[in-house]
DNA sequence: GATGAATGAGTATTCATTCAT
DNA sequence: CATGAATGAATACTCATTCAT
C-alpha cells in the first residue's frame, strides 16, 4: 500500500527568503494537511499535494527534500495547535472544573479544523528522524495534562500522575478521535460526555492515587 | 505513498473446500495479521505476506481476489476476536465490578496477541465494500458495551446510554492502542487504571445520565 | 545529466531459477550492455535498457535490486571477458614474442564485442561497494600483465614491475579505447603499432630497470 | 541517469563586454571545471556549477543557453591548455630527448590542474553539435605529436607518422589518466617509465617505419 | 543585468495482479 | 491446484530551463 519510507534527510532544503516563497510553502503545508487528513496515507503522493496546492511538484521539492519532510512540517504545524490549546487551558487561573472546560473544548476545537488528520498524524511510522520531534511534543502533551490532574488535587501529585496523565490523555484522544471518525465531534452531548469522562477520572485518580 | 484502493470485488474468490486449502487460508491471514502489526501498512504487501505464509503469490489470489479482501478477512477475524472477549464479559452472571474486571481484562488480553495490529486496523482506508462489515462489527461492539453499562444500573437505561457506549469504547480503545503503542499494556497499572476509568464513568454516567 | 547514484544493495535481488528466468537476466545484461556502450551513462536509464532487452521494466528489478547492481552485473561480465584473454595469454607457452603476439590480439578481440563499453566501464564513479568487485580484477589485470613482462627478461623481475605493468596495461587500454571510439580497432596496422609499442616497451623496460 | 542531451543552440548566448561580465564567465567555466573533475558527470548540474561559481542559476543561462554549452567552454578551455604545452614543447629548439621530455613533462603538468578533468571530458556523448570543436582540437593535436616524432626521424615521415601520432598519443593519454585516477601523476618514476615508453616507441617507430 | 522561484518532462523503483507452465 | 516469472501503472524525486521581479 506504500512506498517503503526513507529517513527524512533534513527538514528544509531551502529558507524560504522572498514572500512568494514563503506563500508556497504554507500553501503546500496546507494542501498536505487536507490531503493526509482527507485521504489518509493511500492518498498522500507528494504529486497529489502539489496539485491541490496549486505549485508544481518542482516546487514542493524546492523546499521540502523529500515526502517524510513534509509530513513532519504538517505534524509539527498540528502538533503546535494542539499545544496552544493545552497551554491556554493550563494558564487560566480558573476553578478545577473550568480547566477541565477549557481542555475539552480546546481539544475538541483544535480537532475540529481537519477532524480526521490528527488520528492519521499518530500512526506515522516510527522514524528515528523525526522520533525526537515526536517524543519532545509528547513529553510537552502530558506535562500539560499534568497541570490539569496536579489542579484537581488538594495535596502534592505524585509518581503516579505521570501514569495517570497518559491514560487520560489516551482516553480523551480515543473519544475525540473516534467521534471525528464518525463526524460526532461537533455535538455537545459528546463535549459533555467527555467532560464528565474526564471530571471523573480526576477525582477517583485523586483518591485511589492514595488507596 | 500508495496504490489507490479498489473495490473489493467478492470477499473470497473460491471456497476452499479441502482441509489443505482451509490450512492455506489460515496461514495466509496468519501472516497477514503478523506482517500488517508488525509493519504497518507500509510492509504489507501481498508478495510479503505471501512469502511470510510461506505460499506462493498466486496461491494467495486463489483464495483472495485482491488485496483488500485479504485486508477484509484480517479484520473480520480480529473483530471476531474482539466480540469473542465483549460476548464473555456480558455473559458472567457477576456483579458490575466484576463484568467491568471481565471487559477490561478481556480487552487488554485480545490486543496482547498482536499490539499493533487493531489500531493499524481502525486506519482503513474509508471504502464503500467493506463499510457495512465494520458496521456491522460496530453496532454488535457497542451493544455489549451497552450490555455493561446497563448492568451497572439500577435503573433502565434511556437514549444516552448509546452515546456512553460510544464514549466509553472509544475511551477505552484510547487507552489500550495507546498503551500498545508504549509497550505498556501488560503492566498491571494499565489495567487497574482502565478499571478506575471505566468504573468511575460508569457511576457517575448513571448519575448524569438522570441529570 | 544524471540522478545522485545510490549504494548498491546486493548484487542479486532473486536467483532466477528456471530456465525462462535465466534467458531473461540475460537478455538484460546484453541489452545494458549494448545500451551502456551505445549511449554511455546519458542513455543508460532502466527504462531503456528493459526496452531494448524486450522485457518489462518490472522483470528488470525482479533480478537487480537498483540501476546499479546491473551495471555491476555488466561489469563483472565484461571484466570476466577481459581477464579470460589475459588467461590465454599468460598461458600460452611460446616465445615472448609469441606473448605479446596474444595479448595484443586478445586486448583487441574483446574489444571489438562492444568497443565503446569498456571505455565506459572504467570510468564508474567511486562506489564503496563496488569497489571491491573492481580491485580484485584490477589485481588480477595487472598480474597478468606481470607475466607478460617477466618473461620477456632473462633476469628474475624487481620491484619496479608492477610500476612497469600500470603503465603497460594503460598504455595499451589508452590506444585501444582510442581506436575503438575512432572505428580503427581491426585496422592491421593498429594491431602491428600496438604490438610495436608493447615490444620495445618490454626490451627498454628491462634495460632501464637495470640502469 | 540522465536528461538527453539537446542540440547546443549557439556557444554563446551573449557576448560579455563588461570586465565584470568577463568575470563572471571566467568564474562560471572555473567552476564547471572543478565540478566536473571532482564529481563526474553524475554532480555536473548547471545549479551546482551556478552555486560554485557564486552566481544566481539566470546569471548562468545569461551567458551559457544551455548546458552543452557550457560543457563545450570547459572543453575548449582546457583543449587550448593542452596545445599550449604541445605547442611549447614543440618549439623549443632542442635535441630529440629533450623535445620528449617537455612533451611529458608538459601533459603532466596540464593534468596536475584538475586530474580527473580530461578524462571526464572524453567520455562526452558523441554530439553533433560539438564534434567539430572536437575534431579541430584533435587535428592539431596530433600535428604535435607529429612534430616530436618527426623531429627523432633523420629521414622524412611518411604516412606512417598519422598512424604513429594516433598510437604515441593515446597510449601517452592512457598513461596519465589513469595515473591521474590512480593519484600516482606526481610520482618521479611515471614521469620516467613515461619518457622511456615514448622514446622507445620513438626509436622503434622510426626503425619499422622503413621495415 | 541579476536574481531565484517556479516549472514539468524525465527517471528510478515498487507492488498488485495475471497467466503460462 | 500450485507456482513464480512477467507485467506496467503509479509514485518519489531531479534538474535543465524560463521568467517575473
Amino acid at each position: 500500500m506504500s512506498t517503503r519510507i526513507p529517513k527524512p534527510r533534513a527538514n528544509m532544503r531551502k529558507e524560504p527568503r522572498q514572500a512568494r516563497s514563503r506563500a508556497t510553502v504554507e500553501a503546500i503545508i496546507q494542501a498536505g494537511a487536507h490531503v493526509l487528513g482527507d485521504q489518509g496515507w493511500s492518498g498522500f503522493t507528494t504529486n497529489e499535494v502539489a496539485d491541490v496546492a496549486g505549485v508544481s511538484i518542482g516546487s514542493l521539492y524546492q523546499y521540502f527534500p523529500n515526502k517524510l519532510a513534509l509530513i513532519e512540517a504538517i505534524r509539527r504545524k498540528h502538533f503546535d495547535d494542539v499545544l496552544a490549546v493545552l497551554q491556554q487551558a493550563g494558564e487560566s487561573r480558573n476553578s478545577p472544573e473550568q480547566l477541565v472546560d477549557d481542555l475539552v473544548h480546546g481539544m475538541i476545537s483544535v480537532h475540529c479544523i481537519n477532524p480526521a488528520l490528527h488520528r492519521v498524524l499518530l500512526d506515522l511510522p516510527n522514524l528515528e528522524g523525526s522520533r525526537s520531534a515526536y517524543d519532545e511534543f509528547h513529553a510537552e502533551y502530558l506535562r500539560r495534562y499534568r497541570v490539569v490532574i496536579t489542579a484537581h488535587r488538594n495535596r502534592r501529585g505524585g509518581a503516579a500522575d505521570g501514569f495517570a496523565a497518559q491514560v487520560l490523555s489516551s482516553a480523551v484522544e480515543g473519544v475525540i478521535h473516534n467521534a471525528a471518525r464518525r463526524g460526532t465531534l461537533k455535538l455537545p452531548e459528546l463535549k459533555q460526555e467527555l467532560r464528565k469522562l474526564v471530571c471523573c477520572y480526576l477525582s477517583r485518580a485523586t483518591l485511589s492515587g492514595s488507596s
